[in-house]
DNA sequence: GTTGACATCGCACAAATGGTCTGTTAACCT
DNA sequence: AGGTTAACAGACCATTTGTGCGATGTCAAC
């Protein structure tokens, strides 16, 4: 099926590659033509044909420029960027806040690109900067990004942010429900778990990942 | 010179933003217009013109969807990706090698996708999928992947993955030179440090990152 | 040498597509 | 009222551009 490209071939898709970096827009056949010395656009149309087979490119029938490159490079990464917005600190005895809708990054916050390979396609994703070392027993140091799905509620073993109404402040610990008292553990297992009434817990956010940038 | 959005622009803006992560290419004037319910090319052609002046897109004439978006979303975020290769694992008692030029992602590896913005456009990175609890003492959990930045000597203060001849192992610390000592002093307060002699240490590549996904 | 698949070539057609011209409407200013 | 301007509508034109088709060249198999 897939058989090897004839130097012809590999210089017009190393064209539109080109191509593509230098303007926003793939080329015309013609453009093609021009670019790799080719005498007549049907031959151009022919090897897009083939290329096409082969599974190197994508094309749209009596659509101008209607190729579009496939295969590793471009699609994976290039594609499946979510941008994450940075809805603000988490600290000890912050309030919190978790606006109803951060799916759309608004230009009002600060934002992170991640790939899609590290949030796994979930969606209504925000990201939280922790500010000082009070976080140290999930894990997490000064500085960090925290990645969070928004939730109400947790699962037996969910790492969530949750409000602690006791203590007044915001914290990052494994979930486990107890009878009408949560415990939340710490990641760390030299540190302690503690043991709050449930009532006083309330969940901000599923933590889905960790971003340490030194 | 930037004035504000009118309605219409803001939707054609978002239309050709999702057109081009639909389709490869950009849309046509036509295309703009039956997407955001304009009645003629010419509205379209008008804001197009407006929203080049404000330098929201460029555009090249006489060029079937010679549109091309500039600015913040595109370039920056999608542009700027490094494939990084995950070399192997780190753990407690296991030999680490990391080859000599890891810098162009061979197929034989499985790799990470990042922005620039985490890896601030270094170069020769490589990342370790680290096994097992031994690093927790560096905040590193069980699974995570730490991102690193080849080298052979470190400065005091750097994070650092360093093979112990001692103990036959690679850990990640903090590294300090003390004479002819080094010092390595784990992230976590809480934890000791510990001292060998600086020729029983080599340091394989500095920790400039850490990846948690859950 | 003949045959036939494969790649190429030149050309022309028609659809796709960008640009422009002429009005129209509504808001705003004097 | 009169004039100016931004935004829009509809029709029209010119070019760009994908595609079809027949002819030609190439090369290996028979």
């Amino acid at each position: 099926m897939k058989s090897k490209l004839s130097p012809r071939q590999q210089r017009i898709l190393s064209f539109i590659q080109e191509f593509m970096d230098d303007h926003q827009y793939p080329p015309t056949v013609r453009d093609i033509q021009s670019g790799c010395e080719v005498s007549s656009t049907s031959v151009v149309d022919y090897n897009l044909q083939k290329l096409q087979q082969m599974g190197y490119l994508k094309r749209e029938r009596e659509v101008s420029r209607g190729i579009a490159l496939i295969g590793e490079g471009l699609k994976d990464s290039r594609r499946d960027i979510v941008r994450i917005p940075i809805m603000g600190s988490i600290a000890a005895g912050e309030p919190l806040q978790v606006p109803d809708a951060p799916t759309h990054a608004d230009q009002s916050y600060d934002t992170v690109d991640l790939t899609s390979s590290l949030t796994k396609d979930r969606q209504d994703l925000f990201a939280l900067r922790v500010k000082g070392t009070s976080m140290i027993d999930a894990l997490v140091a000064d500085g960090d990004l925290v990645i969070l799905e928004r939730a109400f509620d947790a699962r037996d073993g969910d790492m969530v942010a949750a409000w602690l109404d006791g203590s007044e402040e915001t914290t990052l610990k494994r979930f486990y429900l107890e009878g009408d008292m949560v415990r939340l553990q710490p990641e760390n297992e030299t540190m302690e778990p503690i043991r709050v009434p449930a009532k006083d817990v309330s969940v901000r956010g599923r933590v889905v990942g960790v971003v340490r940038s030194l």
